[in-house]
DNA sequence: GTAATATGTCGAAACGGTTCGATATAAAAA
DNA sequence: TTTTTATATCGAACCGTTTCGACATATTAC
């Protein structure tokens, strides 16, 4: 029907200039408190919504995030990156940006071109979820962007990452208290700092409570996380090996799941055979029978905590590089044969 | 390092107004093929892009598509509509548009505000995936956006469907090949079209073919379609029942599985004592034992498809109703027990 | 009482593009 | 040859906001 309205519709009607309507929207410089009530009053009237692009224009900031995601972290089939992602979106609405997602290779050069709000300087701060080559990181850097990492690490890069010391001990400790002695751990892809500490933390935590683990009950060898690669790891450890782990705590729980599709096959009872846990609490470890015991990680939180924090690196211009660790909790269920008390 | 370059500097370094740069750009009007060259060739010595807020300012286009999705549709484990979006950000990369996704509760009232792109006018699209209530649909259109249904109908909206009669026809036929009868469906929220038009399609397929169904084989009372949904459908068909189907096409893939896995815990065999097929082709089918049969859906391929629609009729302005349907094909693996021939 | 400071308002200049005539020349039609 | 039409280029206005500096008034300090 009529035409979107302007800050000038909105100074004309409040018999004010643009600058005292512009004070108002942005909360600067000073206005009376009576005017001030008018211009709010009458932008509500008009329905007025500042123009982005103008605004952008403007202060040269697009109020937009890019999120980076590489290609097969988005494909998977099991929404953890998804998670953050929508936790950001959450987060952004309320500061009043936006998110452009995209997807990138593993490498810069894999890729035709970088995403095109580099490009056009379309984004004011990048946010990179998961493992990712360092040629982006490099790039990115040379734009003059501030940039997140979320659930990995760089060198000179701010980040959010998971307790996963913690996480892991509190999977062993669980184990441990539950009589396990010969507790084993699958994993892939080592070179990912999440995946590294996990199998780090339960070494040292092996190790303290006087129990050299031994190789024959672990494999590291895969070359992802995926339920297949579970799969895999837990035929090399429990076809033809004498020496067989009691427990098993995967890298992930998509492993894990894969982890307890080969057991099952094979005639293990879980858990009363070989007992198991998990890592990220994914919606699929409640639909496994038994229901899989894990670490919860808080991805939506690290996702509004992602966002909160570029918008401030936006702002600070400082450059100073932060570090953020997410706490994690043990989600006990079934998979583990062992009650909390 | 050095500043941004803008149109300015492109247009002084080749001795050529604004006006005639901004022509090459645009691909508009009357330009001298030496000069095309020149300015092209200037404007990748500058790394020159143009800025977007300029230009949105300037067209009074953002360049940018809506991407709106039910919170529960989102949330989803199993990512059908991510890969749609997936799709459409893979479309508008090609375009030079970018996609804003963003979630909304089912109807409009329950969710505090509307899409912060819909009040600031910073979308010249919107494309929603999944059932919506009629509410935002109304809304939008309130907006004179453009709008692009994907998997959902409307009255007097645009859409791009799944051929979902065709798919349902291939599995039901491909059950009667294999010696089937009594073949059943589960399904939950017939209020969806899709799901509707798989049901009302194997219901004709079966009368066509001379059976009749039984309300027995069936059960399409669950609320969603997820895999307990899957499961409890299964329960409800199996247990205490003496007419009990042979086969059981699954309104789509998850239910399925929720399916298999009851079947499978009360020690059917499939597919010897029961086939099952089901609909998406979802990543998960290849994960169960035995391997699902399913119909395949394209799903980027409709979100690229939207894309290329929603551009199309941003610049018509026309708004001619739109019905697109996609083709899907049967995917044939062993949880029916029947060879293709 | 005057100088310094805090508060309130506004005009005008950006920000970086697009696009509408106006003008000039070359090619085609009369 | 003159008139029309197609091709090429440009200047200037415009899109909707923010922000700087100027100005005016009210308050406080001295």
């Amino acid at each position: 029907m009529k035409k979107k309205s302007t800050i000038r519709d909105v100074a004309k009607k409040a018999d004010l200039s643009l600058s005292t309507v512009s004070l108002v929207l942005n909360k600067k410089g000073y206005v009376s408190e009576a005017n001030r009530q008018k211009v709010l009053r009458i932008i509500k009237e008009l329905d007025f919504h500042p123009q982005r692009s103008a605004r952008g224009l403007a202060t040269q900031l697009s109020g937009n995030i890019g999120f980076i995601l590489t290609e097969d972290h988005f494909s998977q089939s099991e929404p953890f990156y998804t998670r953050i992602f929508l936790g950001t979106e959450f987060e952004a609405r309320k500061h009043n940006h936006y998110i452009l997602l995209t997807t990138v290779g593993k490498n810069i050069k894999e890729t035709s071109e970088a995403p095109r709000f580099l490009l056009e300087h379309n984004v004011d701060g990048v946010i990179i979820a998961g493992k990712i080559g360092s040629s982006w990181i490099k790039y990115i850097k040379n734009k003059h962007l501030p940039i997140l990492l979320v659930d990995y690490v760089a060198p000179k890069v701010s980040n959010i990452t998971i307790d996963n010391r913690a996480g892991a001990e509190l999977v062993v400790q669980h184990f441990l208290k539950g009589g396990h002695k010969k507790i084993g751990f699958i994993g892939g892809d080592l070179r990912h700092p999440s995946i590294h500490e996990r199998f780090a933390q339960y070494q040292s935590v092996m190790l303290a409570a006087g129990i050299i683990p031994s190789e024959e009950w672990c494999n590291i060898d895969q070359p992802n996380t995926t339920s297949s690669d579970g799969y895999e790891a837990a035929k090399k450890i429990f076809s033809g090996n004498d020496n067989k782990p009691t427990a098993i705590f995967a890298a992930n729980d998509a492993m894990a799941i894969g982890c307890m599709q080969y057991l099952k096959e094979y005639g293990f009872r879980i858990p009363k055979d070989i007992a198991i846990a998990g890592f990220d609490n994914i919606e699929a470890g409640l639909h496994v029978e038994p229901r899989l015991t894990t670490v919860n990680v808080h991805r939506e939180e690290m996702g509004s905590l992602a966002v909160r924090r570029i918008i401030e690196m936006v702002k600070e211009k400082s450059g100073v590089v932060t570090k953020t660790i997410t706490p994690v909790e043990l989600v006990v269920r079934e998979s583990c044969g062992i009650k909390m008390d």
